[in-house]
DNA sequence: CTGAAAGCGCTTACAG
DNA sequence: CTGAAAGCGCTTACAG
């Protein structure tokens, strides 16, 4: 109404909150107070201050927000790979509970070189917290990570006296009620375990369960009986090859570490006439969406995703907005899947 | 070496470039420019320096920087989804070449909800630059993009005018391609096209492709030759499952809008005993790792998913770092990948 | 080459 | 309930 036209500030471009305490005709600390603790200022000033704001379509400056109250509301999510079934679904779940919060992501699977070269390490001073993700035994890092003076979570590795916040899965449970199932029908002299390479945390872990397994009904697993690479198609599909060169494919069960590794090997099988589960038993891990993609539809060990990735955001908020509530350390529970590769109770 | 003690900072805990600045003997105006500008410093100052900082483990203040340079080196990426192979891949490409181009990846697939919900929209502002991924005509607001004064790219859509850079694929080539090559051994009124709803850009372009090919042979498309609903293994499954109760599926060739819908249907045929090529001859879409995976190899076109990813990333640092520059509009091919699941050429 | 000083755009005691 | 003022931790002309 006033004769400022909608102008109103010096400066050129951005609309500060300076413009907005001379349209609404009051100072910045009640704009400030207006955006901030509104029930501090009446009714009449803030509904003229919120006026100002649209009109200008105002919105604060986060660096100098974020220089007096040290919060950006940004989160950040280190993990060893950012592609693959199991990642992309644990950032979705990630993503979206932090959005419910109030929170953003800013994601690398680069990450842990930035840990090492700091100067790379810029924005990881913007953001509030951490999430890791560590799937490898050595060059772990985590005193590094309680050094970045902010609120973190691990995921995938547990240690007592940690003073991070610590999620786990229990990979244990899972792996174990389905090694006892291959055996319910297979003799464990005749079971095999395909997995990643030796310092892999999850694969070892699966293997530990597998072995458990095997000892308790009385067999103790032979060098060949494991076969360990990396969690890939390829791998499995290799190992199954090498097998079939040695006609050794026919009348086994095999636990893979990973639904990847089954499903090469399911194709192998697949390619040279062994038909899965009659004549090859087969177990993934993960239950990801390729095991209803695959015929026959693959046994797998579910892993919580989902719970994991709401678990870690969680956690980290709770520290950033509660930090010195007392940090946790959750085990998350994985459980058997049975589908037809592994063969129905009945049809053996 | 003075009588200083390595603490040296009056407040408590955090260092900050005046801590630094004591230490070494010199003014905070010194330390920055040993930081920023190390050409205009003497290389013994700058060795002092850079001693102190090492020593204190000082970490400048992103929030004050930024509250003056008005530069995060975060990019927003916002995503219409972040689960499934095409978008995992897509950001692992963006994060690989933003990390080594120095930049951060702040991503969401929420952001769309925050672009109408500015209280949401925080983090926005953080960031330098915003990476847009769109796949429906519909509520696409690009204006709304614009006027959030950042650089700006739109993955996915194009329209001439448009003040930001855009990056989008052509569906058609390798779509035609893959739709003459069914031509070759199907007769145009056996052909059909099952993809995702109308109004998605990507499944409407394909269609538009195959409908092009099918008039090519003197075919105009039936209204049952075309089916729609979503990207999804499920609806593939329930559209084959549909033809085999009117019994058509077989004899026939099917153009899929991605490889999750072929999938779908190849383990629909599959299960009812239908042999792929020879009674269903089948094509997806994106060319994603799941081609590989099924057997028979499903035959595919091929989306440029790092090449999106890089060129997107290189066009907003670009314009981050340029404002000035030109907006460039970049159109990416798609090529067509045959494989077992379509038909060999000569085995028809 | 170096330092004192202004200022980036906010928030928050402190008075009133 | 509201405003004037100090200050968050930096960068950058401006003098010297």
């Amino acid at each position: 109404m006033k004769s400022q036209e909608s102008s109103g500030n010096k400066h050129s471009g951005v609309v500060s909150i300076r413009s907005v305490a001379e349209r609404a005709g009051v100072s910045i600390a009640t704009v400030s107070r207006v955006l901030n603790n509104p029930d501090k200022v009446s009714s009449e000033t803030a509904k003229r201050v919120r006026a100002a704001v649209e009109d200008l379509q105002y919105r604060p400056n986060l660096f100098a927000k974020g220089l007096l109250t040290k919060r950006s509301r940004v989160i950040g999510v280190s993990l060893p790979d950012i592609h693959g079934e199991f990642y992309s679904e644990l950032m979705g779940a990630m993503d979206d509970r932090a959005c419910e919060l109030g929170y953003h992501l800013l994601v690398s699977s680069n990450a842990h070189r930035i840990e090492s070269r700091p100067e790379n390490g810029f924005a990881l001073d913007l953001v509030d917290g951490l999430i890791v993700m560590l799937t490898e035994r050595s060059g772990v890092d985590i005193d590094g990570i309680g050094k970045l003076n902010h609120p973190a979570v691990v995921i995938g590795f547990d240690e007592p006296g940690l003073d991070v916040e610590t999620i786990i899965v229990d990979n244990r449970t899972g792996a174990q009620r389905a090694v006892e199932q291959l055996l319910e029908g297979t003799s464990p002299d005749r079971c095999y375990f395909v997995g990643s390479h030796r310092g892999n945390i999850d694969s070892d872990e699966r293997l530990a369960a597998f072995c458990e397994a095997l000892r308790k009904a009385g067999h103790t697993p032979r060098a060949d009986q494991i076969a360990r690479r990396e969690f890939s198609f390829d791998w499995g599909w290799e190992w199954a090859e090498s097998m079939l060169d040695e006609g050794r494919l026919e009348n086994i069960a095999v636990f893979a570490a990973n639904d990847e590794i089954a499903i090469g090997i399911a194709n192998a099988a697949r390619d040279h006439g062994v038909e899965l589960p009659s004549e090859l038993r087969l177990v993934g891990f993960d239950d990801s969406r390729l095991c209803r993609l695959l015929r026959p539809r693959l046994s797998s060990v579910r892993m919580p995703v989902r719970e994991i990735g709401y678990a870690a955001v969680e956690a980290v908020i709770r520290r950033i907005e509660e930090p010195e509530s007392a940090s946790m350390h959750s085990r998350l529970a994985t459980t058997f899947v049975q589908r037809e590769s592994s063969g129905l109770p009945g049809s053996l």
